[in-house]
DNA sequence: CTATTCAGTTTAACCGTTTGGTTAAATATA
DNA sequence: TATATTTAACCAAACGGTTAAACTGAATAG
């Protein structure tokens, strides 16, 4: 039909890359052009605005993440493993990927404001996830009564930071900047959830 | 000497708004300038150009939270106290002013990108006193030998994202929002945080 | 007591640059 | 030729920042 065709998922990658270091507003759409070496008018051909391109980019993500937790989830017999798989998953798709947490939690700082409507659903969901593992936990004995939309935001948050900080931690304080790597991060974290932080027969 | 004189304090309450609201890149001087009922040119007079009102803003709410930090700190006698007391201190200092968490997790999305020099030494110096708590709580017999660094981001984030999805999280699940007012989120977290999800004797 | 000065303060108007977005023409394939 | 793709050039609007003039009120001089 015709010429050597732009590979629209280069186009997503340089918009991602983008929207993630600058955030929706600090991007620039000829910077976009620049990183997928494209001419700017091509992304309003094959994709649409900075709007659309910021839609994609979320939704593909947000995927991304729903994979990778589903792929955790169906490995796991008991509540705890579970936790720990999702925690896993997601860590692990984060080092791959560190794209996706700078722009949710972007997101979550601007309360939503530019977050494209079709990715309530996917956060919906990941919440009745965590909640039905939680239940399941509760009733099989293993969780004590845990809130578990406090859980949910436990492990999101605490694997988008640390992951976020890794140069930052070692800008500040080179000789301890905590956990950097994905296993190191998904252990320390995991160790205080299951456990807590107060040693046995204290409280 | 002079006319009626503007509050400045007025200049950088506006100034955080909007940078809270936009980020840095998408904050307007001109935004500011209307919050404030204040000329634009007032702001370059007053304060200075974007990147001063920023930095302006940032060390102010950095200093608010240090200072709830102390305070907390000052009336807790041993680690488990100390703990509870910060996670209490920030999250009361962040229901009262909600700029702060936003701007800090726009900064770790943008690894610390616009973060003005300054503040990294408060972030070193809060480094340094989870840390001294935990070394204390672990010498005390109190706490597990847990990683202070993950526990100080936990904290952190978990508030923070918490307390900034209140409205986001009635939107998605008006039945079951979880935590809404500070109280309820120190609680919860303080439960997940010291206790652990496990019940005992699972592991 | 009034007029004048003067420094600090406030403002409207302006400027060069950057921005998101468009368009008409050019190019390449079949 | 017909169609899908790619591009350089362009545009209005919005942006951060500046400036010179206007205003204010206390101090000073007459």
């Amino acid at each position: 039909m015709s010429p050597k065709i732009i590979d629209e998922s280069v186009i997503l990658s340089a918009a991602a890359e983008e929207f993630a270091e600058m955030g929706f507003n600090g991007a620039r759409v000829d910077s976009i052009a620049k990183r997928a070496n494209v001419n700017k008018a091509m992304l309003y051909y094959r994709v649409g605005d900075k709007k659309e391109l910021y839609r994609r980019v979320v939704l593909n993500g947000q995927k991304s993440i729903q994979t990778a937790i589903m792929n955790a989830l169906s490995t796991s017999n008991t509540a705890p493993d579970a936790i720990v798989a999702i925690l896993k998953g997601i860590t692990e798709n984060v080092a791959e990927n560190r794209l996706i947490p700078s722009i949710i939690l972007r997101e979550i700082s601007g309360s939503g404001k530019t977050l494209p409507e079709e990715a309530l659903k996917g956060i919906s969901k990941f919440m009745g996830t965590i909640k039905s593992v939680v239940k399941m936990g509760i009733e099989e004995g293993t969780f004590r009564d845990i809130d578990s939309i406090t859980l949910q935001f436990i492990i999101t948050s605490a694997i988008f930071t640390m992951s976020l900080t890794t140069q930052l931690r070692q800008n500040i304080n080179p000789e301890n900047p905590g956990p950097l790597t994905a296993e190191t991060i998904t252990d320390s974290i995991n160790d205080i959830l299951l456990n807590g932080i107060l040693k046995e027969g204290t409280v």
